[in-house]
DNA sequence: TACCGTTATTTTAACGTTAAAATAACCTTA
DNA sequence: TAAGGTTATTTTAACGTTAAAATAACGGTA
């Protein structure tokens, strides 16, 4: 049941070298209180056992573990992965001494405050990503009292340090393109409700809101649980034949399966309906239509997530670090 | 520079409710031997300071970790992203005590033996995914003498436990698929070629090579580096136009790419050529004309590996599980 | 009341590393 | 040649946990 314990410790490769564990440490440090002669012996006895050091037993002593973590709600989100490509293009270039891990929240709230907790207390990494849901205040408190850079995706975070995409202005880019494009029965398609509002990017729809009461229509509300491809086909079946223009404000994936829905459905996009989606990801170019999306820089924003955990990692004493990014409408077949 | 430490530790929780370390461990595991009472102190007590276990000092003496690691060359993959969502759902629902954290090589391969060395050095993790390109055969040692099970996609590897979608069989749908619909001029499109074959994949190539030769027809071959839908679009400008049949066997990303690189130089699909893709991905059915491909059953597949890990965790006697899934041809609109 | 067997708890020793303190060895210099 | 100062290496003590061994406390029996 229990694994198999017999890789080379520094205890093997001294009594190789016939010297201390201490001299092995340093020796393989290159530290320049070891003779070339000793250090000499050393190597070629790590060499030759295949010696490889124990992370865990470093970490829990030095406190450092040369590692980026990114806490995300999946592994499988596109809107994520484009992030992504940005983090892990940033990590290459400037640190690649660095390990890059990745922990799954699976969407759950309990889960993802056991992943933070455990990061923190065990010191699993020198920085964390968070690309999920906001944790509750208590963890970013946590994060904070560590000194640990913590950095997220999401706006004007309490506390925290973050990289956002102005929503505001991207709901705008949106709304407008709907009603100058004279939709009068418009609707908006969000993650599920949570205290009145959207629970992921309440600003969209607020935005939305108030852009259609201005304009004098009453705009429709679909929240969808799941933010992926079948949620958005499967929603489709659900939107009324009146409704003529739909603000996908949760993401291009969801709006490409709205698009196949609808297909199915004998909706035609644009003509019976109009169609925005957000996230601006690759895949939005492709689809047929293509799809009108509000593109959000993602990985130049993973890109400067990374260099705040960086700056923060080289001088703690300058906390909340924050940048908003602004989005562009990228005009395509669906509108 | 280096981070703060004053998490509580067993001790503290031990000071404040007026026992031993040991007795706090013990009670924080429900250990028979600790009287209600006590074990009530101590409860208490570690509630009110918040205390959370170090997993790294609990991982250097357990041996064991609660957790699975995966291996992929980048977070950011589209196929991964489907064989993922297979492993995340057999984990939430059949090892939801499980942590799921995924390491990156970012494609290079000495990072790809650092992780694995790291992995198993540090006993990072209780068994292992390995979604990148197979490691050295070192690697795949040092994993048979750790027992720890270690699970890889790819077909017929000494010494490892693994899962595949049979590519010849692949192969073979995507081939006829091409030459029935009358090509005399076909291409494939691979990975970049290592000692006279794609580096990964190659019975793809191979068995497209055989049957094209078969029927009398001399294909041919486009390597490209990166496996994405940039690197696609790209290519179709290098393809020349007499050419009215390619195989991706590369991916649907990649094919996607194409169709995209094709549309913009003019060539219309499927009149002027015809092309199927691997792997079945969701997007594939969505671009316009929709993509033929070769799907794999990808959430079976992760499903499948995650089952083996836990089968050779519960008895590590039994090596070398394997598991070969058969594709299907999915027809639509690009042949 | 002295002895034994339980049961509850504590003491001690690991795990594999780094950091600090201690020692040993070797030169200078007086 | 004894004292002092480098330099090279070793000893010791952490880090926070678990596991094994040791002890303490208690109740029952002879």
């Amino acid at each position: 049941m229990t694994g198999a314990r017999f890789d080379p410790t520094l205890h093997d490769v001294a009594r190789l070298a016939g010297v201390s564990h201490t001299t092995v440490s340093l020796a393989l440090k290159n530290d320049s209180r070891i003779t070339p002669n000793t250090r000499g012996k050393v190597l070629e006895a790590a060499r030759s056992l295949g010696y490889v050091p124990n992370e865990t037993a470093r970490g829990l002593v030095r406190y450092r573990t040369g590692t980026l973590a990114l806490v995300s709600d999946s592994f499988s989100s596109a809107y994520e992965a484009e992030l992504l490509r940005g983090i892990e293009s940033a990590m290459r270039h400037n640190h690649p001494e660095f390990a890059l891990v990745q922990y799954s929240t699976g969407g759950r709230e309990a889960r993802s405050e056991e992943i933070h907790r455990r990061i923190l207390r065990s010191n699993a990494a020198d920085a964390v990503i968070c690309l999920a849901e906001p944790p509750s205040p208590s963890v970013i408190l946590a994060y904070q009292q560590s000194q640990k850079p913590f950095v997220l995706f999401a706006e004007n975070v309490e506390g925290a340090s973050w990289v956002h995409c102005d929503g505001k202005l991207g709901a705008q880019l949106a709304t407008h393109a709907l009603l100058e494009a004279g939709c009068y029965n418009p609707g908006i398609v969000t993650s599920s409700f949570q205290n009145g509002q959207p629970h992921c990017d309440p600003e969209r729809w607020g935005v939305f809101q108030k852009l259609c009461l201005d304009s004098g229509v009453v705009p429709h509300t679909f929240e969808i649980e799941l933010l992926d491809f079948s949620s958005g086909k499967s929603l489709a079946a659900r939107i009324p034949r009146e409704v003529d223009g739909i603000f996908c404000a949760a993401g291009d994936l969801v709006a490409i399966g709205l698009l196949a829905g609808f297909r199915e459905k004998g909706i035609q996009v644009p003509q019976d309906l109009k169609l925005v989606g957000y996230d601006g990801l690759d895949v939005s170019s492709l689809v047929s239509p293509g799809l009108t999306t509000v593109a959000q820089p993602l990985e130049d924003m993973g890109r400067q997530a990374v260099q705040f955990c960086f700056s923060l990692l080289s001088n703690f004493e300058s906390s909340g670090l924050s940048r908003l990014f602004e989005p562009i409408l990228l005009r395509r077949g669906s509108t």
